[in-house]
DNA sequence: CATGAATGAGTGTTCATTCAT
DNA sequence: AATGAATGAACACTCATTCAT
């Protein structure tokens, strides 16, 4: 390795890491504020410089989303696929996906905030189209899980399986709006809590 | 009756008729845009007027939501507290409760959403202070029955009743997000479905 | 006369009364809050009617200014023209017209006010043409009283009158300012006051 | 002096000059045209700007006003603090704050203008209250000179001096609007020509 | 005569973005 | 890498004016 190289090299990882640090911020003040609503200045003082300096980082404020998204979901679809193959039953399999999107919640929680208030109104946009093929992957991945379920008795008859999946979605995500890694609960804490109440029922037996 | 108090009293209700009619499409642009993100243009275009005609039925784009979300609220304490004044033990209030929130859904639909994606937002702004005291009497008055419940001996001992509350919470009113009082799930089904879902789990017995 | 023309005659008169009325109400609404200022909605609510139905007695807002300015020219000239017409040498034409000033002010209050507030921005206007012409043939007025005092050795031959007439000017117009025509001093003994100031000056002698 | 220390320095130096320039070009902008009939973008036009880019400099329409207006009372109470504190009698008091209230004129053209045309409708902001401050302040002053002047025998026993301030607070002020710094006379030989006017009179003796 | 609803141009202001330094 | 000044389109809102009733 030359010192030129590891020059370049540094500076590239040093670029990297200043688009990551920035990126957080980003982040974080997004979901905190909305991202509508949140101007470029606002995230450029959470990060100590000019709103016109952001600029050199990134080319725009949907730029700063896309990546705090993506990177998101694509560290997301790693945990499931690690679960999905790894041939479990349709019950443990559901356990295990929860149990990794609590952990998402954790590693990742402004950006599922985000996820979970904007993508919606995001879609519409042709650059965040990953966001609907995320969605559509999300749906039929759960789906598969419960039916499959049902298919093989461990799950109730009568199910609607697709109004079950929608409660679940909703309940998963949304719990990054209160969670607080600081808090008293630990992620697989809350998550087998949550696997109880929905396998299980709140009903004393 | 003399004619000159039928005059009055019909202009004061079309009045109040056209008022109501532009709320409910102002309602429907806020939940499917975005409040922060709907123009006052937007929502008039949808009305068929221009958007400065907007501002003689109402002095602001604040004051539009600020009477959806209340009259959204003021309707669903009503049925609250019709159900917690029955004098109905802890399983069947949650069961009426859940059955209330999912009628609310299919009445005010996009109230529920506005509600769901601004109210964290809006609370900041005094004039929805009544939003902040909402969700303190939403959450007192569920963990009382969750609480009760489980001092009864209906629901399982075990349960964090605060974390159980959340998950409620969330998946009801996000519901409203998807629910189409056009669908083939009646809000009853739905609310149905919902409470064995959370009363019995979905495994199978 | 016909009964016929009695109508119509009282429904022309009535007219002009109301005319009358709402001008005096928009120009005293004009004075206090400035004519740019003022909405016609103010005007309106001060006249106890809604803004558009002002729209059936005037063209607009502009030719409700031009009335009340008009009007009040009008009248003031007159004034002035008896003054100038009735021979008397230049003391005695300075003392009666800044008197008959002062008189305007008592009997005009609001139109002087607006007179001195807007007309340098009106003037601009060609329809206000008529504001330029009145305030050159003012201005040769006083400046010829002036001369002729200088000339005949009654006013110090030492006076710059241009200047001399900037100052009366001013003073005469802005008393509108401040006069109340319920307040201890009468026009007259305003008038006075002020002509013993210019004339003999406040040092003792 | 470090060159970091220039640097620093000339920039906040060349933002403030920026500053004081666009000031001057609102200032000329709002005695022209009217502080309530300009526009933002008129201001911005005659600096050459775009509307928006005032927001740069400034928070708003407002705060260039008031600070155009505050400059302008800063500096003159400097002066007449300086007069008042140099224990001169009654007539040689009164001689030196009319000369240096036409200086003022003459430095502060187009701000006494807008002091003199909307000061009474900006005092009835809060954020102005200064005015009035101002106002009293002149007020008190004035009546203490002319007060003294008649208590010690240098001005007229009969004066109302009341009357006679109000006739002196708007002649002096009112000058602004024709005075041109280029023109023939000097500020201080207007000055002098007032001062002949009011102390002696324009009658020959 | 007056109302009530609407118009549409214009206002002060915000903000993502650009770019010379 | 970052600054500071500017851009220009868009925004919420205002208001003189119109007109059917």
């Amino acid at each position: 390795m030359s010192p030129r190289r590891r020059d370049s090299e540094s500076t590239a990882a040093a670029r990297a890491e200043r688009r990551a640090g920035l990126l957080a911020t980003a982040a974080e003040v997004f979901a905190s504020r909305g991202y509508a609503a949140t101007t470029v200045r606002e995230v450029a003082d959470a990060a100590g410089i000019l709103g016109g300096s952001l600029y050199y980082h990134f080319d725009s404020k949907e730029s700063m989303v896309d990546e705090i998204l993506s990177t998101f979901l694509t560290d997301m679809w790693a945990a499931y696929d690690r679960v999905l193959g790894s041939g479990l039953g349709a019950r443990e399999t559901f356990q295990e996906l929860v149990t990794e999107s609590f952990r998402m919640i954790d590693r990742h929680r402004p950006a599922v905030v985000i996820y979970q208030n904007e993508s919606k109104h995001l879609a519409a946009n042709p650059r965040f189209g990953y966001l609907q093929e995320s969605q559509r992957r999300f749906r039929e991945t759960w789906l598969a899980v419960l039916d499959r379920g049902v298919l093989d008795g461990e799950f109730r008859a009568d199910l609607d399986t697709g109004l079950i999946y929608r409660f679940i979605r909703d309940t998963v995500w949304l719990a990054a709006g209160w969670y607080r890694g600081d808090g008293p609960l630990s992620a697989e804490e809350i998550a087998r809590q949550y696997i109880a109440m929905v396998l299980e029922g709140i009903l004393s037996t």
